[in-house]
RNA sequence: CGGGGUGUAGCGCAGUGGCUAGCGCGCAUGGUUUGGGACCAUGAGGUCGGUGGUUCAAAUCCACUCACCCCGACCA
């Protein structure tokens, strides 16, 4: 391609609405355009790093056993009343009606439709397993879409779906697919992490994400220092610091005035905070919930919503903190009545707590379970943080940011259940269908490739990805000799099957070299006159700062060629 | 949905009631340049987000509204 002819301009400066790097490079590169909130269109070089992701995810796919399809992006709402996922997906569905008044779903994910295809084609055990995967549009109506491409409303994802007839088989695809899935980002040339995760609206058991580190990311990965362990932070647990456990000593209710938080109350009656027990309210669904939990750690809303089931879970409000007749700051589980009490088994380990009394300006020390106190649920709902220590290995874990590409899940039976897929066993009995499901997020792993390889000039692709292997400069193309250099090796390199981007405009060396840079590239040659005077192109990687000179000979394109391969396998 | 912000040329911005709405980048034409975003000259390009109001007069003041961005809520 030549530059004189490509679409998409670039741009010096840095688009106001742009945040991120990604999204600001990914303009500024004349790749993406946004046409709405969370709505953008591809130009040809950032659809053409598209492409080369979705073929080498195809190819590990098919690899894997998948068989690749195509779905209808607009989807009958039955379906996901049938499926009783619509409230967990809330207003994210976005929804509309036809002429018939007849309600669509546009789709944010594909489940339901391919079990519901499934569904008619399986009969038999002898029709599994199966692997069905698809790449195309999606749509979740987003609260607040951002970063660019990090989260849109309209994305393009790569959805794999395996049906089973035994458990056994669910296991054997999800380690295939964890491979493939290791492979995709190693073939991208991005370093990837696989790690627990929390199912979220999708159900089911078993979940892993796939994390590229990156220090703008939206997840907070925990992770030990000594084991292998690794877990989105919504989901990770810790080994909670073991306090002596003393004889239990009796209640004693204290004055504590204008004293509120956790660490005051330590400070106040000189223990530690691990002493303490911390009370929060929260709103599940409309219900008030009264958590409890060691003062040393923090509640972990995500356990708390899974733990209850909850489909809304936020902070209770002040007024309806009052309403419920408690004292923030000084509330307590000892002798509460009328609502759900949830605790954190960190509540075990420990004895003689201070808590509050219910009352204004009071706590009460000496408070121990379940002498003193009683709760419906007892169970893990605390937060892991850095330097907590792993439940595996008693190592100290440590915390990074990192951005969501993959999740897979197994599914389990739910979907087929409600929805009506099953297959006749061995011995002709009729059993649901055993699910996973694997998804990749194809223009977030641009974004966030680009977010993790860049500098301050511009991107800098890894090479299996890039738009183009080459980035040809010819400067001075007004010179005859430049101008017929440059021609001649663009035509040799095409013949050579590299993919080569020719900068043949008549635009200073600048110009070129900049845009050569923001573009991100990753070989750039350069035919000047200057070259031309040595019988030579400079050669440079984008990555490096260094360049050299090769000789102009007809040995040139096999020896490119040759740098071209030994740089993508090294 | 709560809080904050921004809408003026393709992009980035200036313009707080008064003449024909400016500047930089980009774009077009001509010329001089030519290894890290060159220079000179000339030129094209605007429903000032929209609607309604106040006023002799509105990009500018008021009301409503729409869009986009940021923080939070939310989020495979």
């Amino acid at each position: 391609m030549r530059v004189s002819n490509l679409f998409g301009k670039t741009l010096k400066e840095i688009p106001a609405e742009a945040d991120s790097i990604s999204h600001q490079l990914l303009v500024r590169a004349g790749m993406i355009q946004q046409i709405a909130a969370g709505i953008y269109s591809y130009f040809p070089l950032g659809w053409l790093v598209l492409k080369k992701i979705e073929q080498i995810i195809r190819e590990e796919m098919d690899t894997a056993g998948g068989q690749e399809l195509m779905l209808p992006a607009i989807q009958p709402f039955e379906l996901w009343e049938k499926s009783g996922r619509y409230p967990s997906f809330g207003k994210a569905l976005f929804t509309t009606i036809d002429r018939k008044e007849h309600k669509l779903v546009f789709g944010p994910t594909h489940e339901e439709v391919i079990t519901d295809v499934v569904r008619r084609h399986v009969q038999s055990y002898r029709d599994l397993p199966l692997l069905l995967y698809q790449i195309q549009d999606k749509f979740r109506d987003e609260p607040r879409p951002r970063g660019g491409l990090l989260r849109v409303r309209e994305f393009i994802m790569k959805d794999l779906y395996s049906f089973h007839a035994n458990a056994e088989s669910l296991d054997k695809t999800y380690q295939k697919m964890i491979q493939a899935y290791k492979n995709v980002f190693a073939r991208c040339g991005l370093p990837s992490v696989m790690v627990e995760a929390d199912s979220g609206a999708i159900g089911g058991k078993e979940s892993h994400e796939f994390m590229l580190i990156a220090e703008t990311g939206e997840d907070e990965v925990i992770y030990c220092s000594t084991c292998d362990y690794a877990a989105n932070v919504e989901k990770a647990c810790i080994a909670k610091t073991k306090i002596e456990i003393k004889p239990q000593l009796p209640i004693e209710e204290i004055s504590t005035p204008n004293i509120k938080t956790i660490s005051d109350v330590a400070g106040f009656v000189s223990v530690s905070t691990s002493q303490t027990l911390k009370a929060v309210f929260y709103s599940a669904d409309g219900e008030l919930v009264f958590a409890v939990i060691r003062g040393d750690l923090n509640i972990n809303e995500v356990k708390l919503k899974n733990l209850l089931k909850a489909t809304e879970l936020r902070l209770a409000t002040e007024t309806e903190v009052k309403a419920a007749g408690l004292v923030a700051g000084s509330a307590s589980p000892v002798g509460l009545q009328g609502m759900k009490i949830v605790a954190d088994n960190s509540i075990t380990i420990g004895s003689n707590f201070v808590v509050g009394a219910n009352k204004p300006d009071m706590h009460l020390k000496n408070v121990n379970y379940p002498r003193d106190f009683n709760v419906d649920i007892i169970a893990d709902i605390a937060t892991a943080r850095p330097g907590d220590i792993c439940t595996k290995c008693n190592g100290e874990l440590l915390a990074q940011q990192g951005i969501e590409v993959g999740h897979i899940f197994k599914l389990g039976i739910f979907l087929s259940e409600r929805l009506g897929a099953s297959f006749l066993d061995q011995d002709g009995i009729s059993r649901p269908i055993i699910m996973g499901c694997y998804g990749i997020g194809v223009g977030r792993l641009l974004a966030a490739a680009v977010e993790q390889n860049h500098d301050e000039k511009g991107i800098i692709w890894p090479l299996a990805i890039a738009p183009y292997q080459i980035y040809l400069c010819a400067l001075n193309m007004d010179n005859p000799d430049v101008a017929e250099a440059a021609e001649r090796l663009y035509h040799d390199l095409g013949n050579a099957n590299l993919e080569v981007l020719f900068d043949d405009r008549e635009e200073s060396a600048g110009v070129k070299f900049n845009d050569a840079d923001l573009v991100g590239i990753p070989l750039r040659l350069t035919i000047s006159p200057r070259t031309l005077k040595n019988q030579s192109v400079e050669i440079k990687w984008r990555r490096e700062k260094q360049s050299e000179l090769l000789p102009l000979q007809q040995e040139l394109t096999d020896k490119i060629k040759e740098l071209v391969s030994k740089h993508r396998k090294g």
